[in-house]
This record gives C-alpha cells, structure tokens and sequence, in this order.
DNA sequence: TAAATGACTAATG
DNA sequence: TCATTAGCCATTT
C-alpha cells in the first residue's frame, strides 16, 4: 500500500462545474453538451461533458444527467444509466416528451445557461 | 511517457 | 445532401 497517494475517486474543476450546471437545469427542460461546454469556454470539449456526466455517477451530489442530451436531442447517453429506460422515464416523469429515443419539441425545451443564467 | 477511448460538435470533400 | 476528418478535454490502459 502507499498511503503517499491519497487517490481523489472525485473529478476535476471542469467536470464538478459541469456538475453544476447540470444541477440547475430545471425540471422540464433539457440542455446539451456542446451549449454547456460552450458556457464553460470549451466550444469543442463537448465530449469532456459528456465523460463528465459518465463520471457525474461518481458525483458527490445527484446530477440529473436525464436532461443532458447531444444537440439533436437524442438520448445518446441512456445506455449509461441503470436501465436503458431510465433515461427516458425520468424525462417523461419531468413533463419530457420523448419519441424515438429523442426529445420532442426539443428546440423549445432546449436551456442554454449562457441565456438562462445571463 | 505515450497512445487509445469516449454520453460530442463543427468543418470540409 | 451525405460521408468523412479533425479538434477538444479528461480518463484509462
């Protein structure tokens, strides 16, 4: 054992703000991985989102990861989730329409912090 | 230390 | 218009 490496099992800065703003996502409502990476300054670290919401299980608080989806509003990460209902279910009980695996109306649905938040 | 992977997005052919 | 390539950030092997 080497007790000289306290290993931290929590993420970074950028994911717990990304935790963050996942939190504030208002029920009903859904948002993107690009919009939020943008609202960080990372236009392109899109994909970093959504490792973090891999690792939002890993959170210390609940991240409703549900009302993050890829910006066709398809629900891409709900193989991730403990079932692969999950996901839409947990949308469908917030007043989320979900067909096909994709959000209806997902243009007027769609948070942007960068606007919400502003 | 370096290379590969991933819940993505935008640009280019 | 569709398909492919490149870029980004952090984790894992």
């Amino acid at each position: 054992m080497k007790p000289t490496a306290p290993v931290a099992p929590e993420p970074r800065n950028f994911f717990q703000d990304v935790h963050e703003v996942v939190r504030l996502i208002p029920a009903g409502r859904v948002s993107t991985y690009g919009t939020i990476a943008h609202y960080l300054g990372a236009r392109h670290g899109a994909r970093t989102v959504g490792y973090a919401m891999m690792a939002a299980h890993t959170a210390d608080q609940y991240v409703p990861a549900h009302r993050v989806v890829n910006r066709l509003g398809h629900l891409t990460g709900r193989m991730h989730f403990a079932t692969p209902t999950a996901m839409q279910e947990a949308l469908e009980a917030e007043g989320v329409r979900v067909v096909e695996d994709r959000v209806a109306d997902f243009d007027k649905l769609l948070w942007d912090p960068a606007v919400e938040l502003a």
